[in-house]
DNA sequence: TGTACATCAGTGAACGCGCGTTCACTGATGTAC
DNA sequence: TGTACATCAGTGAACGCGCGTTCACTGATGTAC
């Protein structure tokens, strides 16, 4: 190689990165490959000597999104009892920065009106995106000893992801608000945590 | 006029209603004008005899859609006991059949997704549409005797729509199943309905 | 140490294509006499 | 009743534009001697 054995690989992780943050404000149907190599500092041209095309860097970037997602679940549950944890990424989920900032959000509510035109790769990562997360807080309900764990996880899943969803296609910000406190107040009672901090945070 | 005074009405209601079809099955982005008047048996260049633009057609496709919602809704609720007209909406709303029409299913879960990225009209009925439907369960709740109707209603519509996205993006139909049936059941308790109709129908 | 060479990430012009929109036109139909 | 005319919904070619992709090239860099 002429250039040092990394730079093909940084450059493209930026070009993804600049995927990523494409496909998060604009929607996975509206990325376009000069745009996002020249936010990369680069021209269209080059793009091919990383993806063989836009429908691989999507896929990619989507990958990289699903495991920003598994990340943030662990920055807010590790190391937490169970009830705190779970309070902790409800309470993250149903914010008003994560409504606020599409750039660092779940990638769920971002990606499932267009999943069904995907393609099946993308399907399958989305796919077990759902399952693990479901998975990951079926495991705190039964940690506090709920028998209806499942349930209660999935649902609980659902609704936080059609308020968030709600709340931010939703214009005025008073709407948009009350959708994400009475689903956090919602979400409190039924999972049994407390619902003060999530209610002042908004 | 030379042509009957209905010709064009007739003519601009099948533009409109195809155009409903095409947003509810490729996304608000992907309709095409071409697309949308061959299905309705015309040529693209006509279309400016009915609408001044695209977005002109979206915006009142959208609107058409929003009045068929408010359809579906009286069509399952009206001359029945709240408990009843409750559980038949819920049943409907997170059946197998309606996950699996998009032709014929709610516009929310539909739009949501891409509204953030769409005009204000759009939007305010966007708005509407949720505010109504959720005033809706609200006023069937508030017979039902419920302290807290706003935060429920509120709450089980937005697990009832991030239920159905989640169920139409997942690919495998045990998991999108699996993801009805629970919010179904965590809905019937919840609001305290009878979940039988509910599990063997789907 | 200095020079000639090989590599290949990145450039930028060009392509075919589908899109929304425009426009001169056509021809089926209702009206006037 | 029959004929000439006016209307205007609908036609189809053409436009400018942005897209994904291709490709001949360039020039900064590492290697060989």
């Amino acid at each position: 190689m002429r250039y040092d054995a990394e730079h093909k690989e940084r450059t493209r992780a930026r070009v993804l990165k600049e995927a990523v943050r494409a496909i998060r404000t604009e929607g996975p149907e509206r990325v376009g490959v000069a745009g996002v190599m020249a936010r990369a500092g680069l021209t269209h041209g080059g793009f091919y000597a990383h993806f063989s095309s836009k429908d691989e860097l999507v896929l990619a970037a989507i990958g990289e999104m699903f495991a920003g997602a598994r990340n943030t679940f662990e920055r807010y549950t590790a190391g937490r009892p169970p009830r705190e944890a779970l309070q902790a990424y409800i309470d993250f989920y149903l914010s008003t920065a994560h409504r606020d900032s599409r750039e660092y959000g779940c990638p769920l509510p971002i990606l499932s009106g267009d999943l069904p035109r995907m393609a099946e790769p993308v399907r399958a990562q989305f796919a077990e995106g759902v399952a693990r997360l479901t998975a990951a807080i079926q495991g705190l309900l039964e940690q506090l000893g709920r028998p209806d764990a499942e349930t209660a996880a999935a649902s609980a899943l659902a609704e936080a992801i059609g308020a968030l969803s709600l709340s931010r296609a939703v214009g005025g910000p008073e709407q948009s608000d009350a959708i994400l406190a009475h689903s956090r107040a919602s979400l409190a009672e039924r999972l049994g945590l407390i619902d003060q901090a999530g209610r002042d945070q908004a």
